[in-house]
DNA sequence: CACAAAGTGGGGAAAAGTGGGGAGAGTGAG
DNA sequence: CTCACTCTCCCCACTTTTCCCCACTTTGTG
């Protein structure tokens, strides 16, 4: 399980550190894709396992060819240095607006990379805001 | 599995570089063909034999035949040179209407081939699209 | 305070991609 | 039949990108 946000810098290679209490539980196989509302999206296998059923075919119908295009043309194999970061390619970065700072969120059963900006619209949630999700 | 987008240049000889990482899970025997909406697919072996055999008994006979023959007659085997470049054909290229430019995009089980033009309207999809299909 | 762990930044070797020359086979015209 | 031409490969050289390694800073912990 994925808990909690980290604040973390983006450098000139597009190399972000993955928190290590998230490493830790992030096996070889493990992707990160295009994502809701603008973020990037990292899946541990047994998560990315369940978009897999997507197969391109000769009966595969006009709508899921495209779907399957958008999310495996947009992933990559997350490939940790020794350093445990990964590589957002320029592509992931400018889709998701992700410049020098990336705000890394542990979001139960997969993590998500949001740029600064709007990842303050979500994280600096009044307790009013708070209170409203939980009537 | 196949993920990610490469955007490669075609030279005056027709030339494509495939991205290492796939070329890797690409034995002899892996064929290309022309695809849906105007795209160029390449099948790995298991692939492309799947696909053939799944033709069979779906349609009549006389559509069976047709569909054979486009397949068969559009398909060539993947040759790599040195440098790991496939050539596409003058027929190819015209098909998916590819001239200095291609993509190369990963669809997990297959590997697609597009012009500049015709990709960008299904890579460059915008966060609200990714939203959308996560609903 | 000292030590260990985590995060940040950059240099350089190796790999991947790009472009072009030229030999050899095949084709067509004179 | 021969010559000129094209097309296909194979080879070489150059550029760009990737990734591996080292070193420093910061944070957290005993």
């Amino acid at each position: 399980m994925f808990l909690g946000t980290y604040r973390h810098s983006v450098d000139a290679k597009g190399r972000v550190a993955i928190p290590a209490r998230y490493r830790e539980q992030l096996p070889s196989g493990t992707v990160i894709s295009k994502g809701a509302e603008g973020c990037l999206q990292v899946y541990p296998p047994q998560e990315w396992a369940q978009e897999q059923g997507l197969r391109l075919g000769s009966t595969t119908p006009a709508e899921e060819r495209r779907l399957a295009r958008m999310m495996f043309g947009a992933a990559r194999e997350c490939e940790f240095d020794a350093q445990g970061r990964i590589v957002l390619s320029a592509d992931q970065r400018q889709y998701a607006g992700i410049t020098s700072v990336a705000w890394i969120v542990g979001v139960n059963n997969l993590i998500e990379i949001w740029n600064d900006e709007a990842w303050r619209r979500i994280g600096d949630a009044t307790p009013e805001e708070y209170t409203r999700i939980q009537d």
